[in-house]
DNA sequence: TCCCTCTTTACAGCCCGTTTACAGTTAGTT
DNA sequence: AACTAACTGTAAACGGGCTGTAAAGAGGGA
């Protein structure tokens, strides 16, 4: 994926640090922004690529933002973040357009991936094929499938996730840390023990073939 | 379906960005009007494939718009948008000459559906076949009836819009949100489970095939 | 030998998807 | 207009599988 311009839009400044720092790592210019106010003004200044907009705002909600920028003729697509508890209801109409959204707590890998398969659909990003490739082992993305020497093999979600999260760094030693705080959400508060674990399992079912 | 050029004509903001959120994200290109006058205009100066064209609007109704353009010799395909109740009288005779009609609240999905219906009618579009096929599974868009190995199945309509929905994304992981806000319609404000209800009842009917 | 770490296995709780039943509403018929 | 049938949406029961913890097994280094 390209360098993207990114706006991070959210009061909490723990999410906010969160966010900027994996995406600048991840090569992309950030900025943030504190409430809907401000965040309209930046997105018309700054004519991001994408907004990481939180639906409860101080000020307008983040759906006010979004009538606000889209009746100024605005499409940037937008990546809400909502709470786990409001996602029930209030869906309505938030994936729609290339919009998507995701709910807190999340993790990290899965911001990302969010980010790409938007980037993809809206057709901003040169379609980096939504299929990751290591030695004989195919993740599909679309699909969330993962095959080996062409042979489906059938895993949890947190098991595509790790993997995913694996292939997307190969040839790369990792620590439990840094698994723990990609693969799993922000705010898990049990043991490591649980990243090796699941990279048992997934030894068992894909073969030893990464790490 | 080709990319097309659309004019969506209607007083409420909501309705206009939904529509031309989701229009554009299908790779169309997209303006907006708010009333009968500035439509009129619109529709002479842009030469729009179709109109979506709302029957109620502050100055000229949509019907007023399209004697209007109609008598100018412009024959553009108009799919008007209409309240519930005013269906039975006074839509009568809007489904000959290639126009159509759906009534509000619509679902995203049946908005598409009729777009394509239309411009399949009409020649305009390289007429891209009206039977979906997926598997042994083949969804036949005029009818709207569903056959399993040249099996006829019966489905209500909702089910037979959730199952179009799906076997027009196959091999894709779809959220319940994502379903939700295509195959429902926009004002609906329930439960997500209904989502889950449905599917469940095509697995019995259709057989465990996609998804 | 002991200790430390990584790996694997076992297991309990529980979350989540599936299914079924039911009430409310609509549509269609006579 | 009343009757019937069918469809939509809600809720509750069910079951399975997934998650996370803990403990046993295996290897290496000092």
């Amino acid at each position: 994926m390209e360098s993207l311009k990114v706006l991070v839009v959210d009061d909490e400044p723990n999410i906010r640090d969160l966010l900027s720092a994996s995406l600048r790592f991840a090569g992309h210019q950030v900025s943030v922004s504190p409430n809907g106010n401000d965040a309209i003004n930046k997105i018309v200044e700054l004519q991001p690529d994408i907004v990481l907009l939180d639906v409860m705002l101080p000020d307008i909600s983040g759906f006010g933002v979004t009538k606000k920028i889209r009746g100024m003729g605005i499409e940037t697509p937008i990546l809400f973040l909502t709470a786990r508890d409001d996602t029930e209801d209030k869906v309505a109409g938030l994936t729609v357009g290339g919009d998507d959204y995701v709910t807190k707590p999340f993790s990290l890998d899965e911001i990302m991936a969010r980010i790409s398969a938007i980037m993809r659909r809206t057709g901003k990003d040169a379609a980096p094929g939504s299929v990751i490739r290591v030695g004989e082992l195919e993740i599909n993305e679309d699909a969330h499938d993962v095959s080996v020497n062409g042979e489906l093999v059938d895993l949890s979600p947190t098991e595509y996730q790790l993997l995913r999260y694996l292939a997307t760094n190969p040839n790369r030693v990792l620590t439990k840390a840094q698994i723990l705080d990609h693969v799993w959400e922000y705010d898990f508060n049990g043991e490591m023990g649980i990243v090796e674990s699941y990279v048992s399992y997934l030894q068992q079912e894909v073969g030893p073939n990464l790490l």
